[in-house]
DNA sequence: CGCGCACCTGACAACGTTGTCCAGGCTCTA
DNA sequence: TAGAGCCTGGACAACGTTGTCAGGTGCGCG
């Protein structure tokens, strides 16, 4: 009874509203199914009276070829899944276009979420990825065990990370010198004659965070400066944390006389306590963003190419994609310190 | 020969590097094909040892459910797509995390593009979307005619269009109040004893852009101020384009003592071209952005709520997957004047 | 005039999943 | 103890497309 079973099927769920398919197609053109096929995807071999009467019959019947039906059968899907941390922050703004720039350039849709910040969230989203069979996944992690992502890339799903390791697999990242870049903006301040220097950054679990420190760090050490233990705070990134450490670096006996801030978020918020303040502050900050030329003082940046770091992971992705052989490799993009006055500040003893 | 065919098509491409299938994990848990769908569903009707059986099977295959064969039976995706201009536009992160965040509140995924402000590419974008099958499309328009999208929203594919009115077509509409919003602005600088106020703003063949002006003019009239022809610059937002019509403004035998901009771009450059010069000059810009309250002065805005606009019309597009019924409607937002000092200034006459 | 050949065209299976339906085994009650 | 009813599990078709292969048509050449 195919009759009745097809009633039922369709009173089920809509069905992308009765869309015509190939074999309605075929039919008002009185072609064979394959014929329409053929047709649809410019293959040689159709008489141009024949492809007329089918592309008319697209025409008449809005038809337009089922790409989910398409994958099923052919197995690759021309899509790539992005993990990003918060498509809102301004720094992955210009990272997802490039990525989405080099996956349309080889004929791809880019389909992307945000973890959070959620080692969960980024875990069920990448899965999720996979599950629509994506052909490649570009992940800035939020976790450090990517172990999960094991079953996934045995099973071909090219994968790059970007911005931060991957955690437990081994896998192609590409990274900013987040050590190096913080190294040089720390001895920065160091050679406008700061020795009192704070360190204000993000959780020491992620994997920048914990670099940028170990770039404050080695500066401190190679200029035989001591570190004192209020000098460092590391810790989220909320205006309130980050007001309230500012505050206390700039107190005490002992106050620092410059500041180094591990990102984006801090820097801004750091620009705001500063601002309340008479004394001035030396200020060298981890990201550059816009206006930072604006301000007074203009605020001096190590800055990082957050479009390259996407188009570089995802022209490697392509490139694993094409069959590119060889181990995972680790990609390092070099910062750039942007002088603008706010990092030139003496210090204020 | 179904052997050969078998064989014949594996070689062709690589299958998801042959992904084991529920075939698979029923052949290995010793159970039918339903069964495993009945566990990785979780439908009723399976015992306990059955159902741990098959657990086993599915975790020592390291399978998972290929949704795109799942989409062709079922007919939903579970995935909308976005069409924005610019994702790496500080303007539409937010709004793409909006759209996000409602999507994942419905279990669905996010597929977006950026258009590049170019009609042909939105197109292209957009049946690409359809074509995939997402259940819906989130749309800012690049182009102004949309008729070709007729086919695919009759098809059944919910389609809400935001920040920029549709082209030729009948559907929801998301859109801040530009006219309103501009007119509140330059109002805020007559009341502050500007006669003369020029406005700068993007291309008028954009809605949002159009009505901004016509804001502008609303408020001028108002005033009973007749407006100069100088004192208007229509065009691409590009910092050159912008900087020159700044400058003629400034320049001549009548300069403008205030400036209108039509969006954030615009602002971001005469408040270059503005920190050049001596003469204090009023401005007031259409869009927030990140550090206007640091600057000096202060600039004031015009805000709209980049985050409400995506949840809106996400939120519509939900309601109408759900089957919302009713005619298309047009939902406007409001903006808000942010005062910061800029808009405040005297006349320097 | 007949044969071979090139070229079109369409029938059919298969991709991996889910909905339907039925069989068989079990429990419970009369 | 037989019959009714429930629960579990599996066979089968279908979703819309593409790869394979074979049949059919028309043409050129011997």
């Amino acid at each position: 009874m195919p009759e009745t079973t097809r009633r039922a099927d369709r009173a089920n769920g809509s069905r992308y509203g009765n869309r015509p398919t190939m074999k309605d197609v075929a039919a008002r053109a009185g072609v064979g199914l394959k014929t329409v096929s053929r047709v649809v995807n410019g293959e040689a071999g159709v008489t141009p009276d024949t492809e007329r009467r089918v592309r008319e019959a697209i025409e008449a019947l809005g038809f337009r070829r089922n790409d989910s039906a398409r994958v099923l059968r052919k197995g690759r899907t021309a899509s790539i899944g992005l993990v990003l941390e918060d498509l809102a922050d301004p720094f992955y703004g210009p990272l997802s276009r490039a990525v989405e720039e080099v996956a349309r350039a080889h004929g791809a849709l880019l389909i992307n979420g945000s973890s959070a910040e959620d080692p969960e969230r980024e875990q069920e989203l990448a899965l999720a990825l996979c599950a629509r069979r994506v052909d490649g996944l570009v992940v800035i992690p939020a976790g450090d065990d990517h172990r999960y992502l094991e079953p996934e890339i045995r099973a071909g799903v090219a994968t790059v990370f970007v911005d931060r390791p991957a955690g437990g697999i081994d896998a192609d990242v590409v990274l900013s010198d987040n050590f190096g870049g913080a190294r040089d903006g720390v001895a920065h301040l160091i050679a406008h004659g700061h020795r009192r220097i704070g360190f204000i950054g993000d959780m020491p679990r992620i994997h920048t965070a914990a670099e940028r420190l170990r770039g404050y760090r080695a500066a401190m050490e190679e200029a035989g400066i001591p570190v004192a233990e209020g000098w460092m705070s590391l810790g989220a990134t909320d205006p309130e944390r980050v007001r309230r450490a500012t505050e206390e670096m700039l107190a005490g006996p002992d106050p620092v006389t410059a500041v180094f801030t591990g990102n984006n978020r801090v820097t801004v918020t750091v620009i705001r306590v500063l601002a309340e303040r008479d004394r001035p502050v030396a200020l060298v900050g981890f990201d550059d963003f816009e206006l930072a030329d604006l301000l007074q003082p203009g605020v001096t940046v190590v800055a990082q190419d957050a479009a390259a770091l996407g188009r570089t992971a995802a022209d490697r992705l392509f490139q694993r994609l094409d069959g590119a052989p060889g181990t995972p490799e680790r990609i390092e993009l070099p910062t750039r310190l942007i002088t603008r006055g706010s990092g030139e500040l003496p210090p204020a003893d």
